[in-house]
RNA sequence: CGCGGGGUGGAGCAGUCAGGUAGCUCGCGAGGCUCAUAACCUCGAGGUCGGUGGUUCAAAUCCACCCCCCGCAACCA
């Protein structure tokens, strides 16, 4: 398993927006799942992107007086930008308009429609424009479309299909055979509800007299292909882009639950009908939850990734999302609580135990690294580390990045309580001390280093400073399997500390 | 029968899938230490884990029913 690849994705998010919250959690999961493989050995490819044709931005576009194509190009631009300063960097940033993705999704369709997959047939049905989808009668309330509560206008046109009925079943048994392909478990019970009622088919294009901004369909030059076709292709296309198509079996999705289901049904079924074969794994969270009556004003409603960045740093925002969210569940976001978690967690606990370490590290042996001399508090301690390590392991291997966190923090808790119990700053004052209180800092010191490692995937910039204080080079990091004791030898020299995590202090909290 | 999330010490949360000492952060009380970012460590007060019934040697955790709260006005991940 650790030697297999692993391709992450996040959805090609939509140029409707800017990149907020929900774009830059799923991003940073696949980065810090992209770093932790990476650094256990497995080859890790992180795509992300934007989704640009559809009625929405051709809309944009007319009210902004530009072309769809300027309009895409700029907030592509935007997201791509915000990846790259936020060091969210993925290993391909894919865009449905590229011509690649666009001769891509032509072939797939053609050989779908040359097999009888797709036909062509009159429907009509009650469009909602603001969805841009058909409804059912019975999925109206009162009339009125749920989400804009409006009613839908009566459209009879005909249209493309495809033949996704045709593969329920098989995708029945195969999420039934093997239930890991999505976690975590509830989105698996519940698509395999959703299984359970007539599926039908599924309507892929537009004509172009009600849409333009699309991709041509392969077969009938007066349509376009919509959405599902178009946007989720680009996971297969990006990899073709950049020749890396083995990749593929390999696929991990990272989605939120709003597009659980054209992930976990349309999609799969469509692979089918391409003779593709199925990602391995789809990854569902959950929604953040703005309290608004907690964020503060300068803040407003949204929660732009470059302003977090700015205001507490990239690592301590990227702590907040993966510590406070169990994976799959929502969460509320709140900007006192990250500060509470910033002060509790990264200043008084990671950051503090840094700075008291190096300190005396400093003060008591100018930075020179004392040999070490293990006694059961020392092996306790290194226990504590080896702990943390295979929890870490085991929880992120389930997502479940919020226990993993907890988990390195238990050992740096032992880590401060050592400090404490071993009294290196007592014992440096005797002489008859000094070689056991060089011995702890030695202990400390190696601590440190295991921290910064184990930390690296989810706090990475803190990581790498972390290494640069302990005088250690930066590929260290890389090195997980460094035994205790190896990483300092005699006269190495560590450097003075700085604050990794300065305390934010709200007036009147 | 719209969809979804939730009710755990004063506040905010984890733990529920794989039943077995109820954990974390903040706050509060007492003490310790003085290396450190007024941080760190120890001890303590405070919970019948929404309710009822059931399964079990054992339930916050499984099953049934019931009560209550919140989101779906957004930046849709």
């Amino acid at each position: 398993m650790t030697g297999e690849p692993l391709y992450l994705t996040t959805p090609i998010y939509y140029v409707n927006a800017e990149p907020h919250l929900g774009h830059t959690y799923t991003t940073v999961v696949a980065d810090t799942l992209a770093r932790f493989w990476r650094a256990r050995g497995r080859e890790t490819f992180v795509v992300t992107g934007t989704d640009e044709h559809g009625d929405k931005i051709a809309q944009a576009a007319a009210k902004a007086s530009v072309s769809p194509k300027a309009y895409a190009d700029r907030v592509s631009a935007l997201f791509r930008s915000t990846w790259e300063a936020t060091g969210l960097t993925p290993g391909y940033f894919v865009r449905t308009t590229d011509p690649g993705h666009v001769a891509f999704v032509q072939k797939v369709l053609a050989a779908i429609h040359a097999r009888g997959d797709i036909y062509f047939d009159r429907y009509r049905g009650l469009y909602c424009f603001g969805c841009e989808r058909f409804y059912q009668e019975r999925e109206l309330v009162n009339g009125l479309c749920p989400d804009h509560k409006q009613a839908p206008t009566e459209i009879a046109e005909e249209n493309y299909f495809f033949r996704m009925g045709r593969y329920k079943e098989r995708l029945v048994r195969l999420l039934e055979d093997e239930p890991d392909r999505i976690t975590p478990e509830g989105y698996r019970r519940e698509v395999l509800a959703m299984l359970r009622e007539p599926i039908g088919d599924l309507c892929i294009s537009r004509p172009k007299s009600r849409l333009d901004w699309g991709i041509d369909l392969p077969f009938d030059a007066r349509y376009v292909t919509y959405v599902w076709f178009d946007a989720l292709l680009s996971y297969v296309s990006a990899l073709e882009h950049v020749g890396r198509l083995d990749l593929w079996p390999t696929a991990h999705h990272l989605i939120a639950k709003d597009i659980l289901k054209p992930h976990a049904i349309f999609w799969p079924t469509m692979l089918m009908a391409a003779e593709l074969p199925l990602y391995r794994r789809l990854c569902v969270h959950g929604y953040w939850q703005m309290d608004r009556d907690k964020m503060s004003k300068s803040l407003g409603n949204v929660v732009r990734p470059l302003e977090m960045q700015a205001r507490y740093g990239m690592d301590a925002f990227r702590y907040y999302l993966l510590r406070e969210m169990a994976f799959g569940q929502d969460a509320d976001f709140s900007e006192a609580a990250l500060i509470a978690r910033l002060n509790a967690d990264l200043a008084n606990g990671l950051g503090n135990l840094a700075s008291r370490v190096l300190a005396m590290q400093q003060r008591y042996f100018a930075g020179v690294v004392q040999p070490a001399a293990p006694t059961p508090a020392d092996l306790a301690l290194r226990a504590a580390f080896d702990a943390a390590r295979r929890d870490l392991d085991a929880q992120v291997a389930d997502f479940a990045f919020h226990r993993g966190l907890e988990a390195l923090w238990r050992a740096l808790d032992h880590a401060n309580k050592y400090v404490v119990e071993t009294a290196p700053f007592t014992l440096a004052k005797d002489p008859g001390g000094r070689p056991r209180a060089g011995a702890v800092l030695h202990e400390l010191c190696e601590a440190l280093r295991v921290t910064a490692q184990l930390v690296e995937p989810f706090l990475p910039e803190t990581a790498a400073r972390l290494a640069r204080l302990l005088g250690l080079p930066a590929d260290v990091l890389g090195r997980l399997d460094l035994p205790w004791g190896d990483a300092f030898p005699a006269g190495h020299r560590t450097a003075a500390p700085e604050a990794l995590f300065p305390r934010v202090e709200v007036p009147g909290a």
